[in-house]
Formats: structure tokens, C-alpha cells, sequence
DNA sequence: TATCGATACATGCAAATGCATCTAGTTTGA
DNA sequence: TCAAACTAGATGCATTTGCATGTATCGATA
């Protein structure tokens, strides 16, 4: 085949399975890893709303802020942000320079927890992408993959 | 830092940072993705179904088979299935083989949904991958990714 | 500065999800 | 050969999710 339409036709092939290759293998891990002990006491998607917070310099996010980086709908998060506060993990603050806003931070309870479900699921992480790649092949994962995010995130 | 304890310590640190980055792009496309007007008329795990179906040679699955490729629950998946086959876009048979077994198949309808959906959503794709990384780079993260999947797969 | 549209978050409600369990068919091994 | 353990898939039920909408605040403009 020539021309552009060839050209074109097989560059958009090429992107639809680097998307489907990058998308299953995030759920051949995810499924590794939320099935692991770790999050029997924490289901995964509360755990990294924890551990946004947790890396953060300030200590505090705005709700909308985690939005953007967990796949949940806006709503969704309102209440498992509920459920977090109930069970005394994170607070809820009014931001100070804009009155509809609200700021998250963890309690000393909340940082607790983090760090130990974190300490695990880091672990189990590297079981399984440790022997997956090597470690030039995990730095030019990550560079791919944080190229495409930023790309992405800017519309 | 010298000694093995650095040097694994910095392993894992980089397996850890390596598969954030590649869950958190992934959300950025997805989100993208899944808020465009191709998944209007059906959930993208119900479209990730039929696509499944699709790409499958014998244009047959086995429910099991279907579950290893997606983040559902086996009961969630069921359910799933039970929606598609009252919109008459998938057809349950039994397995010859299996006296327990499902086996999957696209209706016609289905066929052409699926279609009529994935020009659309491979589309969408192009559009968030392609200005994202070069060609190469693109080719290079499909070869990752697949990397990773099969390694994970395989325990 | 008064008004109108946009944004941040919460909430009612229907739909989707997962856990535990059930049924049925298959495999193993004594 | 037959019972026990295992696997495939369905279903009851409580939890979680998203859509639509509500309330309050912000920002731009006339």
C-alpha cells in the first residue's frame, strides 16, 4: 500500500494497540495486585486516595485535584471520601481562598495505615515487575508512560 | 549508598514509580476515552466485551477466557454478559467440550455495534496517542507493555 | 455592583459491582 | 468406580458507582 492514506491508516493502527497492550497489561497487574492480603482491610481505590495524600508536600489536595488522578467520577469520590472520614483515616477541611472548596488531608491514623498497606503493595509490585523487565526497560516504561500522561493531561 | 541493601532498595523504588506512572496514564486515557461520545450508547466494559469477542478467531469465548482480559469480578462479568444478551448483541451457548461452560458469540447486531463503536473509539485513540510519542516510542511501549502482560500472566 | 454562566462539592436514586454461596459438571486418586 | 476436591457459571444481597440535580460560591461582563 501508498500514499498517505496507507501511512495514516497504519499509524493509527500502531496507536490503537500500544493503547490495548498499555490497557491490558494494567489490568494483568492491577488484578495481580488488588487480589494480594494487602487490601483486605482497604479496597485499592480508597488506599490511593491515601496515598496521593500522602505524597504530596503540602499534606492537603483539593477534591478535585485527587479526581484527576483516580478513575472515579466526581460524585464517586464525594462518597468514598465519606467512607474515609468515617472511619477516621482523612479529614476534611474548608479551603481557605475559595469557599466551594474542600481540602483533604490524612489524619495520624490515615498516615498509619499508608504507610502500612504501602509497604506491602510496594513489595508486591516488584515481584511482579521486577523479573517482567529490566531495570533500563522499567526507566524507558516510565518515561513512556509519563510522556503520554502529561500529553494527555494538557489536552 | 554501596551494598546489596541499596541497590535493591532502589530496584523496587524504581518498580514502584515504573508501574504508578503506567497505572496513572492509563487513567488519564481512559477517562479521556470514555467520556467521548462513542460510549454513549454503551459502557465501555460492555464495548470491551464485544471488541474481545471480535478479535477472537473462532468467534467464540469462554466466559472464563473473557474474564482473564477485563478488571471485573467473575459475578460482575455474568451480569454484564446478561445485559448484552437482552439488547440481543451477544448470544450464550454452551460449551461441547464443558457440560459447565459458556461460550460467547456476537449476534450480527452486536458485529455491526462493535463496528460502528471501535471506528469511532480507534479514532479517539489516534488522536490522544498519536501527538503523544513518536511512532517509535509507540512501538517501543507496545513492546513493554506486551512484556510486562505476558510476564505477569504467567505468575 | 448586579446578573448570568461556570465551578466545587453534596445528595437522591437507579444501576453496576463484589462477596458469599449455590448448582452442576469435571477431575483426581484411593 | 466412586467419593472428595475442584472448576464454571449463576444468583441473593449489601455496597459502590454514576447520572442528574441541588446548593453555594466564584468570575466575567454590562
Amino acid at each position: 500500500m501508498s500514499g498517505p492514506t496507507g501511512a495514516a491508516s497504519s499509524a493509527v493502527r500502531l496507536a490503537a494497540e500500544t493503547w490495548e497492550s498499555l490497557f491490558r497489561s494494567q489490568v494483568a497487574v492491577m488484578r495481580k495486585l488488588q487480589s494480594g492480603p494487602a487490601f483486605k482491610t482497604l479496597p485499592v481505590k480508597e488506599y490511593d486516595v491515601l496515598f496521593t495524600l500522602s505524597k504530596c508536600p503540602s499534606g492537603q489536595l483539593r477534591l478535585n485535584e485527587i479526581n484527576d488522578k483516580v478513575l472515579l467520577s466526581q460524585s464517586s469520590l464525594s462518597r468514598l471520601v465519606d467512607r474515609l472520614e468515617k472511619r477516621g483515616l482523612v479529614e476534611r477541611t474548608a479551603a481557605p481562598d475559595d469557599g466551594r472548596g474542600v481540602l483533604l488531608s490524612l489524619t495520624e491514623a490515615g498516615s498509619e495505615l499508608q504507610k502500612t498497606i504501602g509497604r506491602e503493595h510496594v513489595r508486591d509490585i516488584a515481584h511482579l515487575v521486577g523479573p517482567a523487565l529490566t531495570s533500563e526497560e522499567q526507566r524507558e516504561l516510565l518515561r513512556l508512560t509519563e510522556k503520554l500522561r502529561a500529553s494527555v493531561a494538557g489536552h
